[in-house]
Parts: C-alpha cells; structure tokens; sequence
RNA sequence: GCCUCCAUGGUCAAGCGGUUAAGACGUCGCCCUCUCACGGCGAAAACAGGGGUUCGAGUCCCCUUGGAGGUGCCA
C-alpha cells in the first residue's frame, strides 16, 4: 500500500515549486491506488507565518489535491501538525541514545560559534566534535535534572559510508566523516527537521517521500537514523528545483508569482496544473493535454527529469489560452464577466457577444478589460491611425468612406450585424470601394484603435446605433480638422 | 573550500549504442481575412568541451567547464 505525504512548513504561500511537489506526490499515491497525506512541519516557531497553515489547505484545495489523511481532515496516524505532535519526539529520542544513535549535548551557543569561526579561519568545514557524546550517564541526568539548557544530537560514525538509493537518482552515498552530528531536539523541546522526518514519517506509514533535492544530501544522514532505529527505510524521490532563469530558482523575491497570484490574474487551474506536470516530468509521448485525472492515470516516476526546469510563464500562458479556447461559451462568459465590468460597468453592452468575440483572442483573463475599455469609451487617436498600406486607405480615404457611410449607418432600422453588414456591403459595391477602404477606416472611426477583437460590424452592432454615430460624427469632424 | 547532484535548440522535452536528433512553446515567413486574434502551411534553431570503451556514442566511463543543492538549535 503506498502511502505518500505533502509536508510544507507554514512559512508563507505555496509556491509554485512546491505546488508541483505536491502534484507529483499527490499523482504518485493516486496512480497507485495509495493514501495521500498531508503534514504540517511547523517546528520552527520562529518562521511561522500566521495564517499559512490555513493558506496550504486553501491552496490544495483549489488545486484539487485532495489529501485523505491530514489536520484538517483527520486519519489514523494523526496528529498531522508537528507541534500537536510534541510529546513523541523526546521518546524516540531517548531510544536512539539508548541505541546509541545520539547523545545529549550541553554545550554552550557561544563555544559552539567560536569553533565554527575557528573552522572556518582554517578554510575548513566546521564539524561539531562530539565533546559531549561521553559525558557519564549520572552526569548528563545530574545536568539535566539543575535544568541546564541540552540538546539532543545525531551521532554519525567516523568511519564507513551513508546512502540510499533515490528513485529518481540512483544510489547517493557520502563517507561519514563529512557528515556532522546535527541536533535532532533542540533546546526548546521541538524536534529540527532532521530528526521530525524521519519519526513522522516511520510512525506515519509513509512508503514513499517525494520531496525537493534540497535534502538529497542530507538524506544518507536520515539513512542512518532510520538504520539505528532499526526502521525500514521508504523510498526516496527527490524531485528537481523549479529555476526562474538558469542560476535562481523561483522565488517570491523576484516578483515570481504563487499559485494564488496565477489564479487571481486569470490562470486557469486545470491550465496551471497542466503546465507544472510537464515541467519536470513527460508523458513520453507528443501528448500535452492532461486534465488532473487523467494525469492520475498516466503519471509515473519514469518521466521524471533529474535536471532542474526553468518556470516559462510564456509556456503556461498559451496553455492558459489553449484551455480557454476549449471553455464552453457560457463558461467563458461566467468567467469573463467580472473583468467586463472592470472595464464596462454601467454600460449597456451584449455581454454574451463580446464574450464570443474574445474567447479566441484571450490568453488571460486579466487581458480583458484593456481589451474592451475603449467601449465604455473612446480613446484619443491620431488620424494616421486610418493609413494602411494593405488596406488601401489613408485620412483622405477615410474622410471619403465615411462621409459616404454616415448616412447608410443612419438609414439602417434595425440595428443587427446582418442588417449592418449588408446595407454596408451594398453600399461599397454601389461605390465601387474595395471592402478594406471601407471598413478598416470605420473600425478605427468608432474604435479609436488599431486592433480590436471583432471588426467594424461587430463593434458598431455592440456599440449600438446611438453610441456608433456620435463617435462617427466626432471622427469625421477630427478629419476635417 | 569541502560534500552531493545535474548538463539535448532561447524554454519545456523525446531519445535509454546504429534516428535525416521527435514534438510543443516562443521567434520568423507565407496563406486565410474588414484589424488583431483563431486556423492552416513552412523555416531558422540543440547533443557544453576533451579524452576513452566500442565496428559504431547524444546515449557507457573519466576529466574539464558550467550550473544547482547542502555544509544551521531553517526546513
């Protein structure tokens, strides 16, 4: 049974690195029929951040990341938040020192900084040197019991090697006397990392750890603790880092967005999810379209690439644009609206045509109201605007075309594209006009702009009658200077 | 510095000893067209470098270079 966890600390939003993190452990256990865990890893109080915890479940759940065991949700393994989870650790603590996997340490902040500026005035790497791992027993109880502050440390051979072998990486092994004896319980009671992993995640069942190669290499570190335990060791898959360019990785710093930033700005999330499951891994096939469940039935461990990949927002967006092409009309419309009335509130425009008009044309929603402001109202122009070369028209053109077209528009009863369109193609045949001399000038002439979703007719329809021979009569003024 | 890992076009990425080295995004060109899009067609663009192994290397090994991660009482 395959039992795989999403272990964030609440340190701020979720980020997109860790958003795919949690798409591939999440894809793992669900391809296989497993349990998908999520953990809270808060032992560092200092770095919370207040409201983060609530933040991740909102953002999974808006990734559709549904975990089956979790704070929020209960499980058989629980508590899922290390801090609920205080009282375990110091147990298992004593138990490796009784196994001889760790000790007590009492040295002091100060003497441990001296000898790490005293390794690095050396240029070398500074290693604790195990002063306290041989204090007699009644000492270190003696010590503990005058309340003087300790902590419990790692104790890592001298000699011999550590590794594991990494689904992804293959085996990963380091010689022992490169590693330190890393603190497991500080000071404060709560367990670091190194030490909360691995107790988590033996007495949570975990088979699988998916996590970021920050901790390859400190992994074969874990090894050992598992090996002192005497535990199974689960497997391991490290899973690259997300760049931002080829030397930074993605970050908040930068300006790179988050999930949430993505949604909020007209990401889609089947778009987005879509996107980040590709980034790092490949179907090995030409397919690129993946809804989430389709990725649960074709991911695998197998495309995962061990290089990082490089977060191409240019990428996602034709993603972006791609699901939006396929969004049933209404749906567009639903999602569309709110931008609408960004740009258009108050007036009177046929919502459901202009939606059908942009669909094709937006990659992402936040595009939209810059896209249609200029129905709400007319922008400044110059008439240089009204000269195309392919078009066949410059001002002088335009004053002729639209002087000719004014009273046509004006004649026309109903006010629909069709009846638009044929008084307008009839009356270019009658003036022996090109199709483009005409209508390009009366695009720009009640549009203001060089590009416009929908052309003449679409735009003087959505304006309505009124609103198209003002702006007309305004325009052909401005030709006449 | 030391330890670990990584390396195919600008980006994602296929390839797992024998290929004209896929495909996608982006870029450029052409077509369609009342603009811009959409759509269609086409083009340019890569195995970091050097040694091996082999009949044969993008694929295996070593070195160099470049990059990343670690080196915390952070995760």
């Amino acid at each position: 049974m395959v039992r795989t966890r999403f272990a964030p600390s609440p340190t701020g939003y979720l980020h997109l690195g860790g958003l795919r993190t949690a798409l591939y452990t999440y894809l793992y256990a669900r391809k296989n029929k497993g349990t998908f865990i999520l953990r809270i890893e808060d032992t560092d109080q200092e770095r919370e951040v207040p409201g983060a915890v609530q933040k991740i479940y909102d953002s999974l759940r808006q990734a559709g990341l549904s975990y089956d065991e979790g704070p929020d949700v209960g499980g058989d393994y629980g508590p899922y938040i290390q801090t609920q989870r205080r009282d375990l650790y110091p147990k298992y603590a004593e138990e490796l020192i009784e196994k001889g996997g760790a000790y007590y340490c009492f040295c002091t902040k100060e003497r441990l900084d001296e000898a790490r500026a005293a390794a690095e005035a050396r240029g070398e790497t500074y290693k604790y040197d195990k002063h306290c791992l041989h204090l007699p027993k009644d000492e270190v109880e003696r010590r503990i019991a005058a309340g003087e502050p300790h902590v419990i440390r790692q104790n890592v051979p001298l000699t011999g090697m550590a590794g594991f072998d990494d689904a992804l990486y293959g085996r990963v092994e380091v010689e022992c006397k490169t590693l330190d004896d890393n603190v497991l319980i500080k000071g404060d009671g709560l367990p670091t990392y190194n030490f909360a992993n691995v107790v988590d995640d033996h007495t949570m069942r975990i088979t699988h750890v998916m996590r970021g190669t920050e901790y390859l290499s400190s992994a074969p570190k874990y090894t050992l603790l598992y090996e002192a335990f005497g535990w199974e060791v689960p497997t391991y898959v490290h899973l690259p880092v997300v760049m931002r360019d080829a030397t930074r990785k993605l970050s908040k710093r930068y300006g790179d967005p988050s999930f949430e930033d993505l949604l909020d700005m007209g990401y889609l999330r089947d778009a987005i999810i879509n996107f980040i499951a590709l980034l790092g891994w490949s179907p090995r096939s030409e397919r690129e379209f993946f809804s989430l469940s389709e990725l649960e039935q074709a991911f695998d461990l197998e495309g995962l690439n061990k290089a990082p990949s490089i977060f191409d927002m240019t990428k996602l967006t034709w993603f972006n644009s791609e699901y939006i092409k396929k969004l049933d009309p209404s749906a567009f419309l639903g999602m569309a609206t709110p931008w609408f009335d960004q740009a258009l509130a108050g007036k009177n425009i046929d919502y459901t045509r202009l939606s059908a008009l942009l669909q094709s044309r937006t990659e992402v929603l936040n595009q939209i109201p810059e896209m249609v402001v200029f129905f709400a109202e007319m922008p400044a122009f110059d008439v240089e605007l009204y000269t195309h070369k392919k078009m066949k028209t410059d001002p002088a053109v335009a004053l002729e075309a639209l002087t000719k077209m004014r009273p046509v528009l004006d004649g026309i009863p109903d006010w629909s594209e069709e009846a638009i369109h044929d008084a307008l193609m009839a009356a270019i045949e009658r003036e022996g006009m090109k199709n483009g001399q005409v209508l390009w000038p009366l695009r720009i002439a009640i549009s203001g702009k060089a590009s416009t979703p929908g052309g003449a007719i679409e735009i003087a329809f959505l304006l309505g009658k009124a609103e198209t021979m003002k702006r007309l009569g305004r325009s052909v003024a401005q030709l006449k200077g």
